[in-house]
DNA sequence: CCACTAAGGGAACTGTGGTTTCGTTAGTGC
DNA sequence: GCACTAACGAAACCACAGTTCCCTTAGTGG
């Protein structure tokens, strides 16, 4: 999976970083289902039995992506307010899924993950890293009392994407700024119920 | 799309139910992608000649297994306490997802969704039946009071399920009974804080 | 019960996504 | 700077999903 070890000079590093930007292009423009991996080599200006002979699958493919994706994070907000901090992941998940070209590339590896088990692992890590990132923003709202001791941190992160990623993938409805807010709005609501301490989160 | 119209006798329909049946055990052994129709014309003891002609594509097929799964529904529970109907709206839900072959099924109609737009347009059309089929339970919690006046009911049965296809899709961590009361619990919170009100949506 | 035609099906055909072969290029280590 | 070999790439090859052709079956209407 994660090529380019046994040579890390130029052109291995050189064609991957290629391929997978073709990839994601690819992807974005025909969806990960229509995926050609001669398509892929032809964008990257690269023979095709190369990616086949490196990534073999679409799945493939995809999953070494996500582990590039991965590896590049945004920065998290930190407002001393829980309520603002929320709302700023959600607008920025909101801001990712609604792109024309991020939001295409989502959809692409989600669908991916269901398909391949290399892919779904890379994606399960991917928010693993994503989730955690936003995590000491919750952790402060607890040290400050403005959630209760033994709040699920990553529980609460969670709760802000859910909305928005059902939206996207299951309803179809809009993914606007508003359900953004609404999302933070609710999870905010959810944790000072005391809904993510592990004692109470069945009443 | 809705095929059968026009000879509804004997064989038409036949075919298409051993067809859809076919489809159904199909797609949950191979999943979306990998799904071949002659496989599943094989599987039916159709001419693979026939599941072209009528259905075309895998996604078309699809489609029309979504908009024959949303014909039979379920009956939603009426317990006279929103918390109670929540919490069996969200293990109902999480029961479909955990289960072998509806969790399958479920994951292969949504990937279908992505890549076409006629079983994106099904899917959206089986949730919103769905969905709508539940909202009385909140409608009722208001009238009694539980809730603020003018809840957007939809949008509370929608908050509840988000986080479990959430899990199934994008992080991939188990969708357990805890998952599903907390989801419901979660929904129950922000509604009683007004967050579905229209008003004070985004504070 | 018969004529009519919508729908189904067997078999041959084709185009494209993926594989194999083998010669070429370019980082690596001394 | 030279020998070594990992990695690349062009082209021929292959298999099978999807299509076409044309004949057969079976609901329908009188």
């Amino acid at each position: 999976m994660a090529v380019g070890a046994t040579r890390p000079g130029g052109r291995t590093a050189r064609v991957r970083a290629a391929v997978l930007r073709a990839a994601g292009d690819a992807l974005v423009e025909h969806g990960f289902d229509r995926l050609d991996l001669a398509d892929v080599a032809r964008r990257a200006e690269v023979g095709k039995t190369t990616v086949y002979r490196r990534w073999g699958t679409v799945a493939g493919l995809v999953a070494d992506l996500l582990t590039d994706m991965a590896e590049q994070s945004l920065p998290r907000a930190d407002t001393g307010s829980l309520i603002e901090d929320l709302r700023a992941n959600a607008r920025l998940v909101q801001r990712t899924l609604v792109d024309p070209r991020q939001g295409a590339l989502f959809r692409a590896v989600i669908v991916a993950a269901t398909c391949d088990p290399r892919a779904a692992e890379a994606l399960h890590r991917f928010y693993a890293v994503r989730i955690a990132e936003w995590t000491p923003c919750v952790e402060q709202a607890v040290r400050r009392a403005e959630l209760p001791q033994g709040t699920d941190a990553a529980e609460v992160i969670r709760a802000v994407s859910a909305p928005l990623y059902y939206r996207l993938l299951v309803t179809g409805e809009p993914v606007d700024e508003a359900t953004a807010d609404r999302a933070a709005a609710a999870a905010a609501a959810a944790a000072h119920a005391g809904v993510y301490t592990p004692t109470s989160g069945s009443n």
